[in-house]
DNA sequence: GCTTGACTTAGAGCGCACTCCAAGCGAAAG
DNA sequence: CTTTCGCTTGGAGTGCGCTCTAAGTCAAGC
């Protein structure tokens, strides 16, 4: 029967590429999937949940050291449980701390158009006006 | 007189080490500050303030090149500040959307932990009626 | 039978943002 | 005077996360 997506549609369904799955695997992130009779990898779902799953954590900003020792969680069974909440609750503190930290980020960034657009208007007035025009910080 | 901060005093107050803060010069983030009659650095609230700017920029995964580009619109003067506004109000929108991110990727992580904590607590009762209790629940 | 195309592997290479090194200099302390 | 300290420089090195290359296998289509 030979199920399964091939590396190119997960790839394509995921928004990895075919070398980052390989990659993944080789460092520890995923499982071998198994071949069809060609030698090729044929994933499953679960190998898609945990890809998600993965991507997700990524663009988190968790390293792959530290997914590679989630990882090893899982494959150590429910005994782990408690370890992997741990891993996620200390993950979701700094992903909160991201968020906290990007909305001043984003305050700032307000601030800066507010200034550069009077800084705008004023340029505009100067110049027909023909007057001189200052400088500014940053 | 010999005024402003040194590189020291300076990397301690930003976060940033001596070293970076060299980097940022020699990559055009950072105009070269006057130096003192030894030939050290010494920078002025004008830089303080650019290199705040910068970190909170980069933090908000701005690259080196594009801060390049800013810093370089900023030296051309006010004729550029609907330049600058724009590459704000472009970031802007870029920020946001990392916010939205880590906020759905906070969600499948509080998944995550509420999934756990459940498997826990099975896992937790079976041992109990098994006898067997040498397994810590942290 | 030959070409094409998607896959396989081990291993090399790359881009980014630092991060550090080695050698040297001027001022101050011992 | 000599050592120590904090800085100076050009340039080399590092760590991370991919990203790509080269050479090979296999099945299908011409």
């Amino acid at each position: 029967m030979d199920e399964g997506l091939t590396i190119a549609e997960v790839a394509e369904s995921t928004g990895l590429t075919a070398h980052t799955l390989r990659y993944y695997e080789r460092a520890g992130l995923l499982d071998p999937p198994p071949r069809g009779m060609n030698g090729h990898r044929r994933y499953g779902r679960r190998d898609l949940d945990r890809i998600h799953l993965l991507t997700r954590l990524r663009s988190t900003g968790m390293p792959i050291a530290e997914l590679r020792r989630y990882v090893e969680l899982i494959r150590d069974g429910d005994a782990t449980a408690g370890e992997r909440r741990q891993v996620m609750i200390d993950h979701r503190a700094k992903v909160e701390e991201q968020i906290k930290q990007l909305t001043e980020d984003l305050a700032l960034i307000d601030y800066k158009i507010s200034i550069y657009t009077e800084v705008e208007e004023k340029h505009a007035r100067v110049l027909s006006r023909d007057g001189s025009d200052e400088e500014e910080v940053a």
